[in-house]
DNA sequence: TAGCCGTGCTAAGCCGATTTAGCACCCGTC
DNA sequence: GACGGGTGCTAAATCGGCTTAGCACGGCTA
């Protein structure tokens, strides 16, 4: 029992200055040592290997919050995000910031707003009040949003959104969107499909849920390359929800006038869940009677038959820029303001499954 | 522009010297005054005035790591988990614990460990070098987990998870899945069925795949109460993978021996998933057919069609939960080899869709 | 024998707060 | 006019580490 630290019950940690009284030296001696700045300030080796000894036996380790105080840091990130953990999709985003914190020796507070800026201020003050080195404002889904004052005072990045003030000079990773949506028409352009029913938005090029990054870019995308190929939406169905009830209810009415040959692009693959339903329940086979292409590469998608054929948010990786671009930042001392501000855009990969045939 | 705390561009933050300096008064007394203990120490009605002004007009905000450096407590909580962030279904465990730690005023240090302990002892080291107050210790399906030493020197708590060792003096939490599983069992009785299949374990009490609590307990509480009615299992499927094809797997062997009036459990819904598109192929109609409930409230059970019958995992009552025992123990002081570990268990509720039909 | 230099270590201040002990002043009293 | 007691405020220590400046000692040179 009780095998670490040599502490006795109840004991409290070992401090810098107990090593010290261990190996009969003064303080000071001690963290030069420990710090590897021995030999610089001519310390005996006799001394070193004493103290070393010491701090060994006593299972020293340095205070990080002490450290902090002193220098200002405090190897720690803030990640405050709207409903991000609690979000089924994305907690890969938080994973990959997880892991790229430490890896470089950084902590994450992470923090939920559900999108409430009392609470979010709220929020980024208690971080702030904990001195953490840097924030990450991150969105569940890709959207604009208010930069909230103070942040152009701390390094900072935005995941997963954009800043809605044009003066904001804060940095942000979102997904590339727009080469999706381009990606998945020209997918269905290639297995010889013609006719392109998009289900979440459209036809037209402001049919998008307000607000949506992704609804916008995607779009933009898929009708910019069936312009290419002198082609145009075969149908478009705004949803300002993009729930499988809603993917049912726009297939049932596309079912009425379909014709062989027909795809569909669904903006999200709860609504390609939808879709598969009312397509099972008209006696449509996925992909011989239909091919669809979806976004998200929700679990989900793997587990439908046939597996669903998706572009997937790059979630983990998202998360894992965002704090590579903070700890940089960080690192580098810049003050935000003095930095301009970059969109770095995170590639969205096809996760190919069944769910698109070939048309000769 | 820069509205917030009076902060020049790239100033550090206010201090509290700042504010004393601001009011012509010692650091002392300002500290005295916004601590409250004012009155206490006689400072004068005037002095006191002047420096909540100053504190006011600079925006004071008392630097956290300091305070806690002072009495080595960090308001901070640490919450260790192997996989509960990322996991598709447990976020809301962290949401719970985060909107809890919130409300009494902590901040909560997130870290995975992918179930490797080397990481898990860097995390938590981490952490403690953090000076946080509590740890939790969770666990993204409910399993019998070893505790790693130095954790009883600290207050903690294991979330949907129980210690291995038999000597820990750590209290858990964790879903009361016996009493669903009686429940899932009572209901499909309820409804009139005599014939009852389980999918994913028995029809043996230890045909369970080995390390799940959930799959134990929950076969527990269902053979319990069949046999109350003087009932066996009508047949069992072990299964070590619960995913849809799994699922689909024993559905479609059960399908060639069905008799009406049949019904199934499955022990969680990626197994009921699976089960459906194998009922649904087979040209069965749920729950005319074939009744089904199970266990977890997935949010694919509110997807599927007809709606999935099923017993909730209370993933934001348990983060909650163990936040709300956590923070006792830190208020309470107790060194927690002190107290006596208690298991507390919470109910899971029945999300009652379309999937069970009555039979007379 | 004073001055200089190198060696090996330490005192003391600092980061930003809290807290204990106590100082200076004024009033009233004997 | 010294003493006691209340009033109103502050100096200084503390938490745990880092860092700058510098001390003490011995050996060598002038």
């Amino acid at each position: 029992m009780r095998l670490t630290r040599g502490a006795e019950l109840g004991r409290k940690r070992v401090t810098l200055a107990d090593v010290a009284r261990a190996a009969e030296v003064s303080p000071t001696t001690a963290s030069l040592v420990l710090s590897g700045r021995g030999d610089e300030l001519r310390i005996s080796t006799t001394v070193q290997q004493r103290v070393r000894e010491a701090s060994d036996a006593l299972g020293y380790r340095p205070n990080i919050v002490s450290i902090g105080l002193r220098n200002g840091s405090s190897r720690t990130l803030g990640f405050v995000s709207d409903t991000v953990a609690t979000s089924q999709l994305a907690g890969d985003m938080i994973k990959g910031a997880l892991e790229t914190a430490r890896q470089h020796g950084f902590m994450l507070f992470i923090g939920e707003t559900e999108g409430d800026p009392k609470l979010e201020r709220r929020l980024l003050d208690a971080m702030l009040d904990r001195q953490v080195d840097g924030i990450i404002l991150a969105s569940m889904f890709t959207r604009t949003r208010h930069v909230p004052s103070g942040l152009d005072q701390v390094p900072a990045i935005l995941l997963n959104a954009l800043p809605q003030q044009r003066t904001a000079s804060i940095s942000a990773v979102i997904p590339d969107e727009l080469a999706a949506g381009r990606a998945a028409a020209q997918l269905l352009l290639d297995a010889g499909h013609r006719s392109i029913h998009l289900v979440g938005a459209g036809p037209g090029p402001d049919d998008v849920p307000p607000g949506t990054v992704a609804g916008v870019e995607r779009l933009a995308g898929i009708r910019e390359t069936l312009h290419g190929a002198g082609l145009e939406l075969a149908s478009g169905h705004l949803l300002t929800e993009w729930l499988p009830p809603d993917g049912w209810q726009a297939t049932r009415s596309l079912i009425d006038r379909w014709t062989d040959g027909d795809a569909i692009i669904t903006l999200n693959d709860r609504l390609a869940f939808g879709a598969y339903q009312a397509l099972q329940e008209a006696g449509f086979s996925v992909p011989t009677d239909a091919s669809i292409v979806s976004f998200d590469d929700n679990p989900l998608a793997d587990w439908l038959r046939p597996g669903l054929t998706t572009f997937a948010i790059p979630h983990h990786d998202l998360g894992r820029q965002a704090v590579e671009l903070l700890v940089e930042l960080i690192a580098d001392d810049t003050v935000p303001t003095a930095a301009r501000p970059v969109v770095h855009r995170v590639g969205m990969p096809l996760r190919a499954r069944g769910s698109v045939a070939s048309r000769p």
